[in-house]
DNA sequence: CCAAAAGTGTTTATAATACACCCATGC
DNA sequence: GCATGGGTGTATTATAAACACTTTTGG
């Protein structure tokens, strides 16, 4: 074939919102290039494994998610020369959103894994930093016109929990009248459920579930 | 390192609009694999190059073009074990969006190259199918909210022209009263020049260069 | 003059925004 | 009752869509 060989390795931006901010999960790293500096979670892609299907692995490994109902896609693929001291390493990065999960448990290597708020994070191993701000904005991007801000809630959610996911991951404010009409008149986007649920104050919000709805037109921010 | 490594290609789905028609660039391969099918083209990453780089010489290599002006970018990696026969290749896609161009010279490996409407192709080399379908998807997607038809064009066209490249690239018609002034009041998007153009008959046509916006908003196409 | 394409003005339908107001709960 | 968050109705404003109409060329 060619004698320019590249070691190919999965990298995971893995999102949730916390707390009212857009958050990521970090691992510090705990063997060499990099040992105890923090980087996204991921590792090499196995002799007979398809991306994905590594992505998936890592993601399990990581936080003990397995993928169904969530959402996982590829983001871009990284191979810069000199990217990775070891050697030619190609790292497709791969973008996960996730609801709200209980502090991850320590990986299987030993690696502790923690949420961080994506604005607070800097100094990542390798050209995590990067691939990061690559999935941050492919997120955003993507809430403008599909569903995917229900990936970030539970199984059965509030319209008030959808809507602080977009302001969480826009840093905007929105009018709860008016993303109530929004969401609720978008076909297929929620499924009511029978139940309501009292969050402390106030009137009890009813539940939703996820629709099949993919897409979002028109969307949900206009202008800049 | 690890003992699981790949030869990394990168592959490009060059479009164009000719006739009315959505186009690509079409190899017919000289070498095993695959020799004498048609595939898309692309070749292998070199010891010390990044992607982009080997995607631009690739580009240069088959059609001449410098990439200077013309949009060029990532657009997904593949890797599923068993896609290339001669063991594990990961190949990086790209996607190119250039005007109208001559018929392409014979490339520097003696492979022939052609122009050919996407509607029509299918059974490419390797799993450059599904490369091109996601390509064409991505072009699409691309021209309802950003300013990326105007790549389709030469360096001055009229607003016809532009909105032929949304028709072709959608399959649809659009009003060209309206279309005019959608173009034409989106800031930055059309710099007019001096010049008019008459093709044949009805009244000439002012001559625009593409402007320095990028995004639309809201978008050329709603709902469906 | 006529046909054809470029370009403008105006009307209508639809959707976003703003916000007044009612509902249902905890305290 | 009162505060709080859930949810509905309605007026205002902006934009898209439809289309009548004028402009400028070639024949």
């Amino acid at each position: 074939m060619r004698g320019n060989l590249f070691a190919v390795a999965v990298d995971l931006v893995i999102l949730t919102v916390r707390d009212g901010e857009l958050s990521t999960l970090l691992v510090r790293r705990g063997v060499p290039p990099f040992a105890g500096e923090p980087g996204l979670p991921g590792g090499f892609v196995l002799p007979h494994e398809d991306l994905l299907d590594a992505a998936v692995r890592e993601l399990v490994e990581e936080t003990g998610l397995t993928i169904t109902g969530h959402h996982l896609e590829q983001l871009a693929s990284f191979a810069a020369p000199g990217r990775d001291p070891r050697g030619r390493v190609l790292s497709v990065g791969h973008l996960a959103l996730v609801p709200d999960l209980p502090e991850p448990q320590a990986g299987s290597d030993a690696v502790v894994s923690a949420w961080h708020p994506v604005a607070a994070v800097e100094g990542l191993a390798f050209d995590h930093d990067r691939i990061l701000a690559e999935g941050v904005e492919r997120a955003r991007a993507k809430l403008e016109y599909t569903t995917l801000a229900a990936t970030f809630c539970p199984p059965a959610f509030t319209v008030s929990q959808l809507r602080r996911v977009y302001e969480a991951v826009w840093g905007t404010e929105l009018d709860p009248r008016n993303f109530q009409r929004k969401v609720t008149s978008t076909p297929d986007f929620l499924i009511p459920t029978a139940e309501t649920v009292g969050t402390g104050r106030g009137r009890p919000a009813q539940l939703f579930r996820r629709g099949a709805a993919t897409s979002l037109y028109p969307p949900m921010l206009r202008g800049d």
